[in-house]
DNA sequence: GACATCACG
DNA sequence: GACGTACGTGATGTCC
């Protein structure tokens, strides 16, 4: 056995940094005898086999050895009890695995060294040091940061990554400072990754400033009274302690006690023997025959699990799109045959074609009906004759058509025939067509909100996207018929031969995806979730959506004349302010003129090159400056003018005189509705200006809007489902629920409670239900990243549940690939294993979803349950905010619609759910909704 | 049509 | 150990 010394070549590779890159970069793959997490093995067995290919040149190291962590416990702890006290706790599946890495280094006959209370960089740095000594040449295989202060001599750094090699010009590249210097600059600047708390103020730019002026930290200290800033020349005599103790954390121990020598780590050939058995344990089978050849020995037979028994569901046998029959109806004789064969079944799809896609002006042009897959009519209505692609066309209407009301007088009976199942694509949309012509359809099915139930997060339901994904059909595209732009058509001038194939194709895509979806509910078991949630909720949204709300055109439009002349104010004070005019409304003129221009600070620029300035940005600049305050100003004023006080009169429907949202049911992937043309989900309140607006949605005279809203009803769910006792007591004691928390987290008394702890813990509070990170925290509440984290680690000790739901609800999310609302909805996290910052993201919204979607589940019961309740009263529900019902109400039944209703939504979760926390509704009243909410 | 911004729960 | 970060929506204006 040689000697360590001149010519020798060690290579140190950072263990835990393959782990953990091989557990994020892989998919979580499991053994499949036993379903052992095993995707981290995998990927660090694949490194280290790359590894060892790479390392045969001339430049091969004559020692490795992969270094690992040991212990959570180091003597940086004892040090500060913080340090890296914001660490991610590790996640379940790859815990297991860690061993298992041990053993397959060694199986890879490389040395595997680690050290009870020594952390991998500290055992790096002694060996690195002893080699140095020896004088032979050292690679240190990592990216991590802290191990920079090691580089020269013959030390250099690898980042396996990048595959970049890092000497001591890559070291002053990062650092600004040479390698033995480095301790100083992050002892200044800190570490938020290690929680090492540094200078605040101070990040890495300026500590290099420092410490090349100062020449060492020490001397900096020293001489801190010399600094010329005064605000950094403070911090560092203040901080002194607190610097010289980061510095101590950042400081690698170049004497570890180690148990064995360089010598042990010589460079060995991998024995067949014991690796190729390994690899068949893990039963690696690609890997295996890979390593196998290399190694020129036979590969392992690794045997095959029977995959579990075949449970893909029969689809039901259907004729092909080509060989359909779409038929065209032209008298009553032949829709009459149809009508018969309907009964015969008890069943038929429906599609309407109609002028417009707003169902409470647009006019019926046609129906289709498909009473078996292959076998669709459409019945032409009222199309105009006229040559194909004339510009005006004729208004006389084409030949062969049955009168509108010949055809509704047929259609009724079977429309409204309750033995007669309707089945539809979007249905609420058909529906409030017929409605509007004396038909009551029901009853109804719905395959738009079948998809739903069943695949809601995996795709969109509208029709093409189920056509293409579940009937490998692309439906017949619309826009040639229609035409797009200017010269776009309606659809009652479509030629009738054009119109059969088309809409007599959308009814025979929608039976077909019904029977497809049908048996799917119950295997799924999402019957209930269909039959409960989505079906029943079509006619009640059908019927608020032709309640419309009364809108006061004038007072929209007196305020919008306000705003006008506000606006045009700010523009000129803000124009005078730049020295020059530009568009206030261009966010890229704004970023020129602020940061170009007048050459303010913190001008980050977006993906798109332009600079951010967003609310955030511009309240920063507006503590300095006027410009951006202004800019504030009109950007609010803006808004409310155009999304509001202006186009929320162009939705006047001028029958009613009053506003029709649309809700869509299938829209939101929580379960939550959504409201389009307008949107009066987002009507504002949170600003007293804004809030003004809502003076324009009033009731009837002799009525009254009544607004009723669920208090906290997240945080409650949250405190059922995570089950946290001390907010289950609160909830049921009355207390004020932020108040609460902040009494908890912060030791303040209930009495002696300031608004500021209060709103730190409501932040708090919400970043759970957003499945809360440190960094977001931090942003929300401007406060360092440290400090954020600090009170996120605190909410979780006082509050353990929390984690323990939020964790077992990532488990469940990646073992099923969807999360539950407690009512049984499935919301589907395909994204859960992805590599990357898409995994943070969908393991957030994994973690809300169940709280926010059992929310809208709740919701949901009650308007579902509303009708009958207020059936014999004089009230009708007009709108759904979320967590709040708006109903319009006779003057003199107010009080009894409050109770009805409150006791409905107070009750919606049973007999389904019994929640362990009550519901609480809050009820307001007025002759306009700024005074009801 | 993409992007930035901002309104709501 | 690095990377980007609160969840869910819809409408508007600019700019290419």
């Amino acid at each position: 056995m040689s000697t360590f010394g001149k010519g020798c070549h060690l290579h140190l590779i950072d263990g835990s940094a393959y782990i953990f890159r091989a557990f994020h970069a892989l998919p979580p793959l499991t053994r499949k005898s036993d379903g052992l997490p095993i995707g981290a093995v995998a990927g660090f067995c694949n490194m280290i086999q790359r590894y060892v290919e790479d390392n045969h040149g001339p430049d091969a190291p004559t020692h490795v050895a992969v270094i690992f962590d040991k212990g959570s416990h180091t003597f940086r702890n004892d040090l500060y009890d913080q340090y890296k006290a914001n660490r991610e706790a590790m996640p379940e599946e790859l815990r297991p695995q860690i061993p298992l890495t041990r053993v397959a280094t060694e199986a890879f006959n490389i040395a595997c060294k680690e050290l009870e209370g020594y952390e991998a960089d500290d055992i790096i740095a002694t060996l690195a040091c002893q080699a140095r000594e020896a004088g032979g040449r050292v690679t240190i295989i990592s990216s991590d940061k802290d191990l920079m202060q090691l580089v020269g001599g013959g030390v250099e750094m690898l980042d396996a990554m990048k595959n970049r090699r890092i000497d001591r010009e890559g070291v002053m590249e990062k650092f600004g400072v040479p390698p033995e210097r480095v301790v100083d600059v992050q002892a200044l600047a800190g570490d938020s990754v290690d929680n090492v708390p540094g200078a605040p103020g101070i990040g890495i730019k300026t500590a290099a400033l420092l410490i090349n002026e100062f020449g060492d930290l020490e001397n900096l200290l020293d001489r801190a009274e010399e600094i010329k800033q005064p605000k950094r020349r403070q911090t560092l005599i203040d901080m002194r302690e607190q610097i010289e103790l980061s510095k101590k954390l950042v400081q690698l121990d170049c004497d570890t006690p180690l148990d064995f020598s360089l010598d042990d780590l010589e460079v060995r050939d991998p024995d067949p023997e014991v690796l190729m058995p390994f690899l068949a344990e893990m039963e690696f089978r690609t890997l295996s025959r890979r390593i196998a050849e290399k190694l020129g020995v036979e590969a392992p037979v690794i045997a095959d699990v029977p995959a579990p028994a075949d449970t893909a569901v029969e689809t039901p046998e259907m004729p092909s799109f080509d060989a359909a029959v779409h038929e065209c109806v032209r008298d009553a004789d032949s829709l009459r045959s149809w009508i018969a064969q309907i009964e015969e079944r008890g069943w038929v799809a429906v599609d309407t074609e109609t002028t417009g896609l707003n169902e409470m002006t647009a006019d019926l042009v046609g129906i289709s009906l498909c009473v078996e897959p292959g076998h669709a009519c459409y019945i032409p209505l009222i199309h105009k004759a006229g040559a194909t692609g004339d510009l005006f066309g004729s208004d006389d209407l084409a030949e062969g058509q049955m009168a509108v009301q010949d055809a509704l007088d047929l259609l009724k009976p079977v429309l409204e025939d309750p033995a007669i199942l309707k089945i539809g694509q979007n249905m609420k949309y058909d529906a409030k067509i017929f409605a509007r012509y004396g038909i009551d359809v029901a009853p109804i099915d719905d395959t738009m909100l079948m998809s739903y139930a069943l695949h809601g997060g995996l795709h969109g339901h509208g029709m093409d996207t189920l056509s293409e994904r579940y009937l490998a059909h692309t439906p017949i595209p619309i826009k040639p018929l229609l035409g797009t732009g200017k010269s776009a058509i309606t659809f009652d001038r479509v030629p009738i031969d054009d119109a059969v194939p088309y809409a007599a194709e959308d009814a025979d895509v929608t039976l077909r995806l019904w029977q497809t979806f049908k048996p799917l509910l119950h295997r799924s078991r999402v019957t209930t979730v269909y039959e409960t949630l989505e079906r029943p909720l079509v006619p009640v949204l059908a019927q608020m959506e032709r309640n419309g709300i009364k809108v006061d055109r004038d007072t929209l439009s007196r305020m919008s004349n306000a705003f006008a002349q506000k606006m045009a104010g700010l523009e000129a004070e803000i124009h005078e302010l730049a020295g020059e005019s530009f568009n206030v409304g261009s966010p890229k003129q704004l970023g020129e003129i602020l940061f170009d221009k007048m050459g303010l600070e913190g001008g980050k620029r977006g993906k798109t090159g332009a600079y951010a300035t967003g609310v955030d940005v511009l309240e920063d600049l507006a503590t300095e400056h006027d410009l951006p305050a202004r800019v504030l100003d009109w950007r609010q004023v803006s808004k409310l003018k155009s999304t509001y006080t202006d186009a929320l009169q162009t939705h006047i429907n001028p029958d009613t005189g009053r506003v029709h949202t649309s809700y869509s049911i299938a829209g939101a992937s929580t379960g939550r509705l959504a409201s389009t043309d307008p949107n009066l989900q987002n009507i504002p309140v949170r600003t007293e200006e804004g809030r003004r607006i809502r003076e324009a949605f009033v009731a009837e005279p002799g009525n009254l809007l009544v607004s009723l809203d669920y208090s906290q009803i997240e945080l409650r769910i949250l405190a059922h489902i995570a089950d946290i006792p001390a907010l289950k007591q609160a909830f049921a004691e009355g207390l004020d629920i932020h108040a609460m928390t902040a009494s908890e987290m912060f030791d303040v008394p209930m009495d002696k409670m300031t608004p500021d702890v209060r709103r730190k813990a409501k932040a708090i509070n919400f970043g759970v239900i957003y499945g809360i990170s440190g960094f977001g925290l931090a942003r929300n509440l401007r406060i360092p990243r440290a400090e954020a984290q600090g009170f996120i680690d605190r909410y979780f000790e006082r509050f353990p549940g929390i984690r323990a739901y939020m964790d077992d609800t990532k488990g469940f999310a990646r073992e099923h690939g969807y999360v539950e609302t407690l009512f049984g909805r499935r919301i589907h996290t395909p994204e859960i294993s992805a590599k990357g910052p898409r995994a943070g993201f969908a393991q957030r919204a994994a973690i809300n979803a169940p709280i926010q979607g059992t929310a809208a589940d709740v919701i949901r019961r009650a308007m579902v349950r509303m009708p009958p309740v207020i059936e014999d009263l004089n009230a009708k529900m007009l709108l759904q905010v979320h967590d709040e019902l708006l109903f319009e109400v006779a003057e003199d039944t107010v009080d009894e619609v409050i109770a009805r209703a409150r006791e409905v939504m107070e009750g919606a979760a049973h007999p389904a759910v019994r929640l362990d926390v009550k519901l609480t509704v809050d009820a307001g009243q007025g002759a306009n909704w700024a005074e009801a909410h």
